[in-house]
DNA sequence: GGCAAAGGTGTACGCGGTACAACTTTGAGG
DNA sequence: CCTCAAAGTTGTACCGCGTACACCTTTGCC
């Protein structure tokens, strides 16, 4: 790797980390993309370049994160159901980042731009996923889709679940009630 | 009801209409609040004053919306399962806006933030069921917002499995998406 | 070491949304 | 009918996000 691609790296990473100690100082909306940027030693025009928007330095995945969702579904045995396969591949994702997860607890919920943009991104996650259940089983592309979003819709009630816990409440009873939520959630039919 | 009522129920509807107009005619972005105001006579401030935001000139529900899913909620029999007054529910409230959804599919799709406060209002709408089924069933609150999600989750998937339909594809046909879903989505355990 | 390409920067702009201090309209009471 | 306070409207100024673009600096290859 070139010298130009470290420092692309470098400055990705810095102005994440500028981003993150400024907004648990002083939560998101009280740190604007100026300061940020001034923070990481970049200008405003710079963090625009890396990042779109001011909320996806909080929440764009990352390479390995994308790299991580493409090995799970790899994992998957042919035979397994499409409900049970998406929920291993739900579940994987969570266990793997759970020290992501326990850092954006803290924000999330906070902000509705925020929070916006973390549903997008389990859209991001479900469009691959759907691609996958539908070329799993092509006769049945509905079905592919309600599969996905029924199980994007369990995560979203244990992540509520979740945040109704107490703050200290720990990584392991969210991936719990993750595996709970997507267990009653099975369709009859599946 | 006085003179002052009448003017400001006037002036909501007049600015949606401009709204509506301007919307149809050259898409939601491009179309800005200034405009919408000068269209309606009124001032960009006093639009703001009617409605808080850009989207909610498009989505907010009125008063007779909300009305509408509280008879709805009303009518269902103590004695059906959760799942399928949920379903009684939503499948009401589609058929009772079909002018109102037909109207929406010609503007959703087109804009991020629009598509993001349509899903705002669902979550309205499911704060709603949630309190009900809650109420309904006090020993699983988990229960109750599971289902919530998960039948939210199946209208998102028949709204997709539409949008992806020709244009003129008539709103009988998303009910009927919308019947199939529901039911497909029912969990195993409900 | 020179040179094109990639990347960073400053500047200016558009738009949504808020705050606020005027100004105008309304309708109730004397 | 007049008064007057409350409700509603308006212009203005401001903030922050996001985009466009022209200009400058750095990089890595010949």
């Amino acid at each position: 790797m070139g010298l130009r691609e470290q420092k692309k790296d470098a400055a990705r990473r810095d102005i994440r980390e500028a981003a993150w100690r400024l907004f648990e100082e002083r939560g998101y909306a009280g740190v604007s993309v100026e300061e940020i940027a001034a923070t990481a030693g970049v200008s405003r025009t710079t963090f625009f370049n890396y990042f779109h928007t001011k909320e996806g330095v909080v929440l764009d995945p990352s390479p390995a994160d994308r790299e991580r969702l493409a090995v799970l579904v790899d994992e998957q045995p042919a035979a397994l159901p499409a409900w049970d396969a998406v929920s291993a591949v739900l579940l994987g994702l969570t266990r793997a980042g759970q020290d992501e997860v326990a850092r954006r607890r803290r924000l999330l919920g906070s902000d509705r731009a925020l929070d916006h943009r973390a549903q997008e991104l389990g859209e991001e996650v479900a469009g691959v996923l759907r691609d996958w259940l539908r070329e799993r089983d092509p006769t049945d592309p509905l079905g592919a889709n309600l599969t996905v979003d029924l199980a994007l819709a369990a995560t979203r009630t244990a992540w509520f679940a979740w945040s109704a816990r107490p703050e200290g409440s720990a990584v392991a009873v969210y991936l719990d009630l993750l595996e709970e939520c997507l267990r009653r959630a099975r369709p009859a039919g599946a």
